[in-house]
DNA sequence: CCAAAAGTGTTATTAATACACCCATGA
DNA sequence: TCATGGGTGTATTAATAACACTTTTGG
């Protein structure tokens, strides 16, 4: 294919030494939907574990463990996420590798994940001793940078939701479209009118109408279902053709 | 803040043995544009590097390197573009983790960065030897997985082009709207209609008129500069406010 | 004067938004 | 029947795109 360009010396790769003590965690980001007592609307809430041991013991932190050697970093998240929740995600990706020098006391790199899981699945399963659910926007003071880490998981979150389809990643398999309009006015903290919700759902193309109907309180309302096959984008760079 | 929400056992994170040979590496995909004798307009370059040792040797590579114990993984791929390209970056944002087990022989935790650098930068300097210059579009069979991590980078390149303003990253201080245009083009591998370019460009308000003009064969075209102050976003999660 | 790129104006099409209104059900 | 959310229609606005046209320079 190119041509060549210059020469010179290349720097030849640094073999790590024994000493290199740089370690690799994974840690993730686990969102889901709680509706609060006084709330209009559900909010974003996630699982948190108190630390047992010396780096910001006591404190809360984002629930992780170190990478093993013989599994992907993808395979490392969704084993943290099934250890703290006892679920599998309904939607999971990589967030960011952070990795400045003084995030902990010793030398950690941390993949972070997130990840959606469904408000029942939340209800139905107990969680392991030390975890408890936060609210999302009002985490702060958390162990190492897990505060700026959660903020940003938020931001992309909630920017993600203006061009893709992850809220189902918070539905049931069947849902009305005041349901998942309820999910995108909890991310996305404000009122989105009914009428043209509807419009740009069934406009998108991803939404398979059933014949069931959710019966309450009022006329019923169709439940849909989500086009699986289309699938979202940028669920990493390994999964699809970009 | 929170409520308490379920009680079990929670794992204690495994410490790392010392046969956990997790390595972490920093590469960074380099991007530039070259005018192709040919071709209508410049196309997307980036530099790869010969490999001179084992795993994958003689086949092309992004260049990278060991992570340091005592750097950051920003400052990681800065050193590594400043070793292959002796340059500061335009621009430089982490694209992704790569941590599949089977990517290399040993197991090796991939940081992986893009970078844009200017043309005119990569014409002045003298690149080292074992670097060569290719066209991304055509970049196949390389190292490792790095034909794929070069397709992912040149696709999240074309996606920010369309709503963020890196394409500065890739021009000197002073540019027409031409030129801006050009690289555009370039990126995208379309045409623009540069009457609408020109109204799209003047009303995002990042562009600062100067009262210079680029001189020519024809109609004098005036210099713009770009309003660095309002940055891109999403340079990642510690820079800015989310 | 002419070629060619700089720059302006106008219109058509499409997408986003606001909001009035009818429909169907449980109570 | 009435309150309420389900669902439809429609008008206004903004963003995008297509393209005709005028302006300014070097040769």
């Amino acid at each position: 294919m190119m041509t060549r360009t210059a020469i010179e010396t290349a720097p030849a790769p640094r073999a790590p030494s024994a000493d290199d003590a740089t370690r690799v965690a994974v840690s993730t980001v686990i969102f889901s939907l709680r509706r609060e007592p006084g709330a209009e609307r559900p909010t974003v809430v996630l699982p948190l574990v108190t630390r047992t041991r010396d780096p910001f013991e006591g404190m809360w932190a984002l629930p992780g463990g170190w990478l093993d050697a013989s599994e992907s970093l993808d395979a490392a998240a969704s084993r943290t996420l099934q250890e703290t929740t006892g679920l599998a995600p309904s939607y999971l990706e990589q967030l960011y590798a952070f990795g400045e020098v003084d995030r902990s006391p010793t030398r950690v790199v941390s993949i972070v994940y997130w990840a959606l899981i469904r408000p029942d699945e939340v209800d139905a399963v107990a969680a392991p001793e030390n975890t408890a659910w936060f609210e999302a926007e009002s985490c702060t003071e958390l162990a190492f940078d897990h505060t700026q880490i959660v903020q940003y998981a938020l931001w992309r979150l909630r920017n993600k939701a203006g061009y893709s389809r992850i809220a189902h990643g918070l539905l049931a398999d069947e849902f009305t479209l005041a349901e998942l309009r309820e999910v995108y006015e909890s991310i996305l903290r404000r009122r989105l009118d009914p009428a043209n919700f509807r419009r740009q759902a069934e406009a998108s193309g991803t939404l398979i109408p059933t014949d069931r109907f959710r019966t309450g309180s009022h006329r019923p309302a169709r439940l849909y279902r989500y086009d699986r096959d289309l699938e979202l984008a940028d669920r990493g760079p390994l999964t699809t053709s970009h």
